[in-house]
RNA sequence: UCCACAGUAGCUCAAUGGUAGAGCAUCCGGCUGUUAACCGGAGGGCUGUAGGUUCGAGUCCUACCUGUGGAGCCA
């Protein structure tokens, strides 16, 4: 990809290029000049160390390189060595520098702390600091573990439409999409917007979930999941909810609610072991500046059982805990955040599914259980974040589904396609989605969505 | 949408109702091994906006705007 040798491959094969003449190249993070020699601080992408580049008044351009801003784009020659003795492990004396790109004292970004918040109001430059490019490496290489889990468990990777023409996915406010002119609206004789003069010849919107249709899609492959793009726009104003975020569905022929938990608690430890195993500078970062003891809460993780309890006995545990909730509890009532945090920070203190809800607070397609008066729903409930996957086994039983859609009062004839996959042999099945941003805000102990999403959208607030 | 908190220099923050300040950044100078380098100097402000109270408002009051945190909705 590049001619010159990488600052990753220096930290990794460190003995190869002992004493070596190379080639680096990279942006400086840090220029300290004096008369007669200078030290630059060097990210070159590759990897979240820097390296030190020693330059002295034999460089021709001496005194254009003391002078350069932070930020500067640089070619560099020299020879690599060990400094066994210093701060770092090894530097380079530079023989010739190269400058690429110049950067210019208004160079928003210093040598120092800034808010998080202030990142968010240059979201096309905080890549350059310590902590994002730590965490857009991170989301890379979980997105490259979540493809490695399911690939290496025969699952199909299915991509779901991002343009619905279905209203009725039932998963929270959509946005429309449309080429309508807004200046010059077609209406039908009722007055109504005609959207069959639309682009589609009737009312789109992005999608919300990919799950309807990946259904679709077990029925054949049998193990099939989706990776991709998501919508809603509900006008939230959290720190865990984004109007674009990305997420994961696996959907799972001849599957029950037992199988969907395994795959979901088995998915997520192999998630962490991965980043753990292939990202350990930028999980040190993190364990150090953002979430102290991050990675011993990883690990823990990964070394012990996920737990689990039904919604009847969360409710129990509830009423027996010896705190004042805001909400009141009782077997009908859904989890309040309140309670969700309770039950898995206080009472478990680790990631907890919470399964069997009763079948009013949960949607239409899940599986009513043989009590009549529950679904086989699951949510996983983590520490600091709250619900970060929700799943269920599918109502697979075509009476059922009908009697629940007309339940819910919802139009039997939206689902028709959808109730098809019950009509020709059909098979338990079962499925959950992963809130990819939010797995990453427990990953790297992040506390804000924002701060995950490379540009993030959310109420008000679409920039870049 | 509701509740709470906050908007002062490029950034992070001070300032009892009485002359608007510091650190960092920037610019200039010094420095032969620095590590968020260090030392000396300089420039930098309509205190979010609009009203009001007061002899006097960054500070008190009202409205609005923006942001953040929380709730709801959910992933």
């Amino acid at each position: 990809m590049h001619s010159a040798t990488t600052i990753k491959e220096l930290y990794r094969n460190t003995d190869e290029f002992t004493d070596k003449q190379i080639t680096i190249t990279g942006w400086i993070r840090s220029n300290r000049p004096s008369k007669n020699f200078g030290f630059i601080e060097l990210n070159d992408g590759s990897f979240f160390k820097n390296l030190q580049i020693v330059y002295d008044s034999d460089l021709e351009n001496f005194v254009e390189v003391s002078k350069l801003n932070i930020s500067s784009a640089l070619v560099i020659e020299g020879q690599f060595v060990l400094t066994p003795n210093a701060k770092q492990p090894f530097e380079i004396k530079a023989t010739k520098i190269i400058i690429e790109g110049e950067s210019s004292p208004e160079y928003p970004l210093q040598k120092k702390r800034h808010s998080f918040e202030f990142l968010r109001t240059i979201a096309h430059l905080r890549p350059r600091t310590n902590t994002f490019s730590a965490v857009f490496r991170v989301r890379s290489v979980a997105a490259y573990a979540l493809h490695k889990f399911f690939n290496e468990n025969n699952f199909v990777y299915v991509h779901t439409p991002i343009i619905t023409g279905s209203d009725c996915e039932g998963a929270g406010e959509m946005f429309r999409v449309t080429t309508l002119d807004y200046d010059n609206i077609p209406r039908d004789e009722n007055n109504k917007v005609d959207f069959t003069k639309d682009f589609f010849g009737k009312e789109t919107f992005l999608t919300v979930s990919g799950q309807l249709n990946v259904e679709g899609f077990a029925q054949s492959l049998r193990d099939v999941y989706t990776f991709g793009p998501t919508f809603r726009s509900e006008n939230s104003h959290t720190s865990r909810h984004a109007s674009e975020f990305w997420m994961i569905e696996p959907e799972m022929a001849f599957a029950n609610l037992e199988d969907n938990m395994r795959v979901g608690e088995n998915m997520f430890k192999f998630l962490i072991s991965y980043v753990l195993e292939n990202c350990p500078e930028e999980m040190e970062f993190f364990d150090k500046f953002i979430e102290k003891g991050l990675i011993k809460k990883l690990e823990n993780i990964v070394n012990s059982d996920f737990g689990c309890i039904t919604y009847t006995e969360a409710i129990d545990i509830l009423k027996e805990a010896d705190v004042k909730f805001e909400f009141p509890v009782y077997w009908g009532a859904d989890l309040q955040s309140e309670h969700e945090r309770y039950i898995t920070e206080k009472v478990y203190k680790k990631p907890v599914f919470v399964i069997n809800y009763p079948k009013e607070i949960k949607a239409f397609y899940m599986r009513l259980n043989d009590d009549n008066k529950t679904v086989a729903a699951m949510d996983l409930l983590v520490p600091g974040i709250g619900e970060i996957i929700g799943g269920s086994e599918r109502e697979n039983r075509l009476e059922v589904l009908e009697r629940r859609i007309e339940e819910m009062d919802l139009d039997i004839e939206d689902y028709e396609w959808y109730l098809d996959l019950r009509r020709y042999g059909s098979t338990r099945h079962a499925g959950y989605g992963l809130g990819f941003e939010r797995a990453l805000m427990y990953l790297t102990g992040i506390s804000n969505i924002r701060d995950v999403i490379p540009f993030p959208r959310t109420p008000n607030s679409a920039e870049f």
